[in-house]
DNA sequence: TCTGGGGTCCTAGGACCC
DNA sequence: TCTGGGGTCCTAGGACCC
């Protein structure tokens, strides 16, 4: 059997465990810039806002009712997750870190416990150590314990708390939940699960599989088994390392002139370089890409991208960062005014067997060093505190963030994690 | 005025190999 | 009338997750 622990409106809820006057009271938390809602308390949602709506829209709604808004403060939402996540292990043999909100438990081994009363316990236990409440659910599959958290968040007997554990359960619980709640099925699939009348999850686990195969490939045939029990997925307790590593911004304002833009390239292709330094890798293709903004209509648009293959692979700041600003100067055209920028890292190896090149002039070793150097005055003192010289001091790209609560938690407003 | 930031996996089609 | 059979690798696009 699996179970998952799902922080409930994680964000909203980190927000109130230092602010216990808002704990009957509407939270809602924006995404970076304040640009659009990314976390809901009940009441938000019972205001019918929805998740990802821009918050210009929602104005009238959140004065009019009292809304208590904040911008995104990953710092507290990422120790808060630590915190949670600590728990779990010290409670479980086998835990998995799904999301930063979620994690699965192994329960093989549990014979002896009654797996509800654990659940209960390890909930209660959570909520008293962090102040942070969430919702358990267990099945014999991922997907089903995916289910089982849904009956146990939505339906309010259930305490938050709920187990699936037998064919019965499983009709009956998968009879009363939407298709498009499933995990694995999102906006799209659904939309046409319903157009070929399949509403609820049982309607799709009684689906033939040949069907299921041609319409939604693998990725479906597995959701619809893992549904009626048959696990397609273990635990994964060790976390793999990145395939791909992006940094980008929307940012606080458009900006017209290559000064700003490079600067704001700098600082994202150092984060790229800095994570792929903390999981031990190398990567050697780069992208660097510019946008305006496409919601305004009445401005010229441009959208470009340059990809970069570099002659030995690396996770050196400088070199990235020479790279990308090279992408860059190649990309960046006058007469635009952009709205946001990114860098992202591929083809990436494990650091330690790096394919040297014949004619390499770079002094990979110096780099090394400075690098690490770099990263424990930067983990000590604050990210940039030592930075390299073209990301500048502009504040101009910096994002949008008027509703900020403090890190409670942390010194600094970074949270430094890879999974995440 | 104002619209986030990360990731993963699968498939089809084309280029190329013998 | 009729035109082989078997592979690999890469990329773009589309779906999904939080």
């Amino acid at each position: 059997m699996f179970a998952l622990v799902d922080c409930n409106n994680f964000y909203a809820s980190c927000e109130r465990v230092f602010n216990p006057a808002l704990r009957d009271k509407p939270v809602l938390v924006l995404s970076n810039n304040d640009g659009c809602v990314i976390a809901r308390s009940n009441e938000v949602k019972a205001l019918g806002i929805k998740m990802g709506q821009p918050a210009f829209e929602i104005k009238d709604i959140i004065e009019r009712n009292h809304v208590h808004v904040f911008s995104s403060n990953f710092a507290l939402y990422g120790d808060m997750s630590g915190r949670v996540t600590n728990i779990l292990a010290e409670e479980c043999p086998a835990i998995e870190v799904y999301s930063i909100d979620e994690s699965f438990i192994d329960l093989s081994g549990f014979d002896y416990y009654d797996p509800l009363v654990f659940a209960r316990n390890l909930r209660t236990k959570v909520f008293r150590y962090t102040g942070i409440p969430v919702s358990i659910g267990i099945g014999p599959t991922k997907t089903l314990a995916k289910v089982a958290t849904w009956h146990g968040k939505k339906i309010a007997a259930n305490n938050g708390v709920y187990i699936i554990n037998n064919k019965e359960k499983i009709e009956e619980s998968l009879k009363r939940l939407p298709v498009g709640e499933v995990w694995g099925i999102g906006r799209q699939y659904s939309r046409f699960l319903n157009e070929n009348g399949v509403a609820t999850a049982w309607d799709f686990a009684r689906m033939p599989a040949i069907w299921v195969r041609k319409h939604m490939t693998v990725m479906g045939l597995r959701t619809q088994k893992e549904l009626l029990g048959e696990p397609c997925g273990d635990l994964e307790n060790v976390i793999p390392a990145k395939k791909a590593i992006l940094t980008s911004r929307s940012f606080g304002e458009m900006l017209p002139d290559l000064g700003n833009v490079s600067q704001a390239v700098t600082r994202f292709a150092s984060s790229c370089a800095y994570k792929l330094r903390k999981q031990k890798s190398v990567a050697s293709v780069l992208m660097v890409f510019i946008t305006t903004n496409p919601h305004r209509k009445d401005l010229p648009q441009y959208a470009r991208n340059r990809v970069i293959q570099m002659p030995v692979p690396t996770n050196s700041s400088i070199e990235i960062n020479h790279y990308a600003q090279l992408a860059l100067a190649g990309i960046f055209r006058e007469g635009y005014r952009y709205k946001k920028a990114g860098v992202l890292v591929s083809d990436i190896t494990p650091q330690d067997n790096v394919q040297q090149a014949l004619f390499d002039e770079v002094p990979r070793e110096k780099h090394k060093d400075l690098m690490m150097v770099m990263d424990r005055i930067n983990e000590k003192y604050g990210r940039d505190t030592m930075r390299i010289g073209s990301q500048g001091f502009s504040k101009r790209w910096k994002l949008r963030q008027e509703k900020l609560s403090p890190c409670y938690t942390t010194r600094w407003d970074e949270f430094i994690t890879i999974k995440l």
